[in-house]
DNA sequence: TGCCGACTTGCACTGAGTGTCACCCCACGG
DNA sequence: CCGTGGGGTGACACTCAGTGCAAGTCGGCA
């Protein structure tokens, strides 16, 4: 809902950056009441005061306590979309897909902050966590479609554009994870590059060689440091 | 909590058996009455009423209500661990992983009704399915600690057991999807292999090779090794 | 039989999330 | 410049999930 406000009529009216101001005060608030107190001791009271709105306000802007974190899902959707179908068409599935993952990679890095912040809290609250992957089965399903348009198969049929779209977003989370456990310092595109390197090559491979990812590691730049 | 009494001291007097019947008795209420109805329309009252039991005796049963109808997630997760445990130290992780899944997914095919049962409530109840993949990302946790042990690295700076635990798993999702979608109709142990036959092997190969994965699954006939 | 402890229950309470209605005020047309 | 329609807001009431507490019930065991 939110998200789609910004290319309606009145766009640049002082109602609509009302809107914005309040919905980033909202965001704002809760943020910074889950670092201070915790998510769940936090009460949607508590951020809507903060906010300087009523309790049903807050439930105009956000759908549940949790969306409030995860606001940025959708956005992230529309980029990997975007970003994959603007890949050249004859460029294999695979190869497409991964140009489109490390382009979202790119947005992690500049909002290394943000996302530090919410993993912490994120953390400590398990219903976050389950929405949060719920939001990325979301992209699974956008993913396995374009995929398999890509191949020209039957999602529904072919097994494979599923399990391409799954374990790429998987190994994305779990180099993403990686990343965020030692506070954002290695570069994610390099951790990302490496985990899709593992999958694309084969997990067979990628075990039996031991040296195969640290080699391949070198000819990419300013690898995982520390 | 549920499935710990199971090695407590009175394990078979009137009292633990009266423990096991309520148990049961809620979770079948709980199911018939959410494909009767819908999830969220019906209410824990509604549960506990028709298994004669206070709402309250209902949480110390469930934690929650998405709870009733993911009951079988540790049950499923200890499966995977001794299975996984169980393989010669010698055999390479992969190969272990491979062999423990597929005894899990041999578990899937016996309780194929219910397994459906549950897709159908759950193809329309977001927060389900948001809680189930919450599940199984601990899964990914214990298998990657278990592939890393095998692989003698430490899975906290090693992206590989990682990558190889939430992939695998990620595809052995999209495999037991697609056996919901089709009606149970299609072996499971079969799709499951086909999807770990393409991470194995490289999705890579998987995708250029149309005829790969056809091939190659003839070539494995009974894996599932159970 | 009588005690101990586990299990159950009713009750009260907090907090998430939703529907409704009156009110306010920006946007727009006259 | 003014009236008005409609989007945004707030107050209120309500349902329901989930939890703490204290009293009651009943099986296991001596």
């Amino acid at each position: 809902m939110s998200e789609r406000r910004s290319d309606q009529v009145g766009r640049d009216g002082l109602r609509e950056r009302h809107r914005l101001r309040t919905e980033a005060a909202l965001e704002q608030a809760a943020v910074r009441l889950f670092a201070e107190r915790g998510f769940d001791v936090v009460t949607i009271d508590d951020i809507a005061a903060r906010a300087d709105v009523s309790r049903r306000t807050f439930f105009r802007y956000f759908a549940s306590k949790e969306d409030v974190l995860l606001s940025d899902h959708p956005r992230r959707l529309a980029h990997l979309r975007h970003a994959l179908a603007g890949r050249p068409e004859v460029e294999p599935a695979l190869t497409a897909l991964r140009h489109a993952i490390l382009s979202m990679a790119g947005d992690y890095e500049e909002e290394r902050q943000r996302l530090l912040d919410r993993a912490r809290i994120m953390a400590e609250t398990p219903s976050l966590h389950a929405r949060s992957l719920a939001h990325q089965r979301l992209w699974e399903e956008a993913v396995a479609d374009m995929v398999a348009e890509r191949m020209g198969v039957d999602p529904t049929v072919d097994l494979r554009p599923g399990v391409v779209a799954a374990s790429t977003l998987a190994s994305l989370r779990v180099a993403v994870a990686a990343w965020l456990a030692r506070d954002g310092r290695p570069h994610l595109p390099t951790l990302v590059a490496e985990a899709l390197d593992l999958l694309d090559g084969g997990l067979e491979q990628g075990l039996t060689r031991l040296s195969a990812l640290r080699g391949r590691r070198r000819q990419s730049p300013g690898a995982t440091g520390r």
